[in-house]
DNA sequence: TTAGGGGCTGAGAAGGTGCTGAGAGCCGTA
DNA sequence: TACGGCTCTCAGCACCTTCTCAGCCCCTAA
């Protein structure tokens, strides 16, 4: 596991080197947000641990142009600051957690840990299933290579059955979660919504379970 | 979004709702910890939000029975302690993430917002018995390989059995789990639809037991 | 061997579930 | 104002599911 830690204060950056270290981690450690950024580009780490408060770029700007550049590697804020509206800058800002100077050394270590549990996985860019890609960002779908055009709701359908592929998922549960939640919405719409989404990326992509819902095909199934 | 709230305490768990639903969040409630994991285990929750603290099932053991069972939905643990190896053992007991109390209303958003874009990677489990496969989450059943369409009762009763795989269920236990309880169906569906059971999965694997039920063959039955 | 009870199954009635075409309301644009 | 696209409702249809019934089979025990 290799670490980048982006940190100023040159005893507390030495402090954490040991002791990552020591717990088997390989560690890098960048001494501004200018060059913590550079190198968390460059790839190659699991995780970051980042301070908010750095010459150059602060820790709040180095998350979000990573974030913006598509860049998902677990963050760990760490500030000196312990105001509640700077936490949830940070993690608002893209951070995966925060933690508030001075902290425990175990704590770090725990909430390390569950971050590098967590994997960096969580977030692609382009969602797939199959020969259909969804870009959330772009509002962009393909089948099978070929460029279709959905209107919201459909498409909102289309993000919701995809981030499930291969799952069941029951007509409420899509109401609650595509359909604003507010608004009743009879089944039905659902059922004319499917239509249209089959008619626009094919009819066999989209299963009925009857009584229980619907199924985008799962990428290799076989039947 | 859809939330579930597990937490004892009536203010505070009424505060929560209250707060949540006006960010317009979808919000149930749970007052222990044995009802909190019955209705995690339900799931169509995007997170779940736990006190450590409660009657019956502590949050420790909760988050640690779903994610035995296979349930990877976000959770962000409450504690009242804040003891630092608290917080280290409710990280590395399955939970995404710590909040002590009293927290702050705005971090507790924060958190849950970097909580839920994280989203969930999630694999249910998948329950066998012999050669028969059956996948609550996808509604999909395999019969030695080979993808068998059931309908929902069909379904419904198949799960029951592999649950009880090798042991005798007697059609009265089968009418009160996989039948409505309200309505009362005579006992001969039961035997109607092990029939229709049987069809699909092949006669041998599903024994009666004159007079006191069915069992599903146990794995290992071929001799 | 026979009687009785438990279990199995084919047939069919009743109701449920999902799909679709038509069209109303709304909104933004020409 | 007229038009077109989007969303959603409605009603009708087709098909599927569920469950009951009646008759039969088979096991068990006297």
């Amino acid at each position: 596991m290799r670490l980048l830690v982006v940190e100023d204060e040159e005893r507390l950056a030495a402090a954490l080197r040991r002791g990552l270290q020591a717990e088997g981690f390989a560690v890098d450690v960048a001494h501004d947000g200018q060059q913590g950024l550079e190198m968390a580009r460059h790839g190659g780490y699991d995780a970051m641990i980042l301070d908010v408060m750095l010459p150059r770029l602060s820790g709040y700007r180095v998350v979000r142009q990573l974030r913006a550049e598509r860049h998902w590697l677990p963050v760990l804020m760490l500030s000196a600051k312990d105001g509640e509206y700077d936490q949830a800058d940070g993690l608002d800002c893209g951070a995966d957690d925060y933690l508030t100077k001075p902290f425990s050394y175990v704590v770090l270590l725990a909430r390390l840990r569950a971050l590098l549990r967590r994997g960096t996985q969580a977030r692609p860019a382009v969602l797939t299933c199959g020969d259909v890609e969804l870009d959330p960002a772009e509002k962009r779908v393909t089948v099978a290579g070929e460029e279709v055009t959905l209107t919201t709701r459909e498409f909102a359908l289309l993000e919701y059955l995809i981030r499930r592929a291969g799952q069941v998922v029951s007509k409420t549960e899509l109401l609650d979660h595509v359909w604003d939640a507010a608004l009743d919405t009879a089944p039905n719409a659902v059922e004319v919504y499917i239509g249209y989404l089959r008619r626009k990326i094919g009819r066999e992509r989209l299963e009925t379970v009857r009584g229980s819902g619907y199924r985008l095909a799962a990428a290799g199934t076989g039947h």
